[in-house]
DNA sequence: CAATGTGAAGCCCTTCACAGCG
DNA sequence: CGCTGTGAAGGGCTTCACATTG
């Protein structure tokens, strides 16, 4: 029925598996390839992309440019997205300068901070403003997609703003309880959670 | 017949939310309450607890102490664990001062990053050394938990150091396939795959 | 009666296995 | 013959519904 989310997930794995491929100059790639190049195993690969269409050719495989065109069509990656990120700590600033954003298209068109210190200085291109200023600057720097990094405490008071000024799409590392309308979708990233996996592992075989 | 791993993160945020609910001074509460505070349907969390055993009171609820000192104990988070940070750029920084780590009993006793201007200088009461270093200073500072904060190409050959050193827990966050022994365990963030969700949705309604 | 603990049902994703096609 | 595309089977997590218990 409907496209799992992790399949659109493992997209992203796929389109970079096809890059490190096409720089080895090979025209096609089949599935047992790309595969291998991914971690997943060759049913996965042609189940994830047939939820998408026929892409492949049967006996021969996939054009590894046609695939990536494909993918990156379908994932939306043949644009421009202007992104805000709300936090201008450590991890913030992590997130701002992050390769793997630029290189997908990512724009980091604006910064909000309560810090009184940061308002008003920019980190690269981007200014950084008042979480007060979330409405006006969303709609003026047309932006897409809101990076939640503040405080648990503070997450969701600058996430109704963004929600305020039509956000669709949040990307939170606030480990909170958010409520959100059913039309903006979320992403959480939670590192405790994580490490709570590594931590019940290692005290079980001790 | 085991038990899931998303059931063992979860605990994670039961502890979060047993811990607001303690300031609040209650203490005892329901599997209503707990699922509310954490976004939860109760059933999930008698769910997710029954993995483990049987900790409430039918009619009452859970005691918050005895809850929190048990899913404390499960998760191991009743002793404190040396981490190594390998990648003293932007993303190590973040993690080395996240304030969650800290409070969840984690010690940066290590970061590792190759950079010869950053070798020597310390973070906290943590020292930056050399990868080569990693056989040596895992053994010697008791690291048990590797955080990978390295580029991609570059996360193996780390990690292949950690692996020969002993290290039976990563958390990655390299943009990376990496291959594991299978007594060693893993998590991976990559935050290019939480991302495509959120510009595939964007595309779909526009 | 309030709330837990849990088999059973349901659902979603993964894996299998093979028909289909160049 | 090689490789894709895909129904069907399998497996694991979620949800349901209710027996159980203080």
């Amino acid at each position: 029925m409907g496209v799992p989310e992790i399949s659109i997930s493992r997209l992203s794995l796929y389109l970079r598996g096809l890059k490190a491929v096409s720089e080895g100059g090979n025209q096609t790639i089949s599935s047992y390839q790309l595969a291998k190049e991914t971690g997943m195993k060759p049913d996965k690969v042609r189940k994830d992309l047939s939820y998408f269409g026929q892409f492949g050719r049967r006996g021969i495989g996939y054009s590894v440019n046609e695939l990536t065109d494909t993918i990156t069509r379908i994932l939306g990656l043949n644009k421009q997205w202007n992104v805000a990120i709300c936090g201008a700590g450590n991890l913030g600033s992590a997130l701002a300068t992050y390769k793997g954003f630029a290189k997908m298209g990512f724009k980091t068109a604006a910064v909000f901070d309560n810090d009184p210190k940061k308002i008003g200085k920019s980190w690269g291109k981007a200014k950084i403003f008042h979480p007060k200023q979330i409405p006006r600057v969303t709609k003026q720097k047309k932006i897409e997609i809101a990076i939640i990094a503040v405080p648990a405490d503070a997450a969701q008071s600058v996430i109704d703003k963004f929600i305020r000024a039509g956000i669709k799409a949040i990307l939170n590392f606030a480990p909170a309880k958010l409520s959100l309308p059913k039309d903006v979708k979320s992403r959480n990233v939670d590192l405790s959670m994580e490490l709570v996996n590594l931590t019940h592992f290692l005290s079980l075989t001790e």
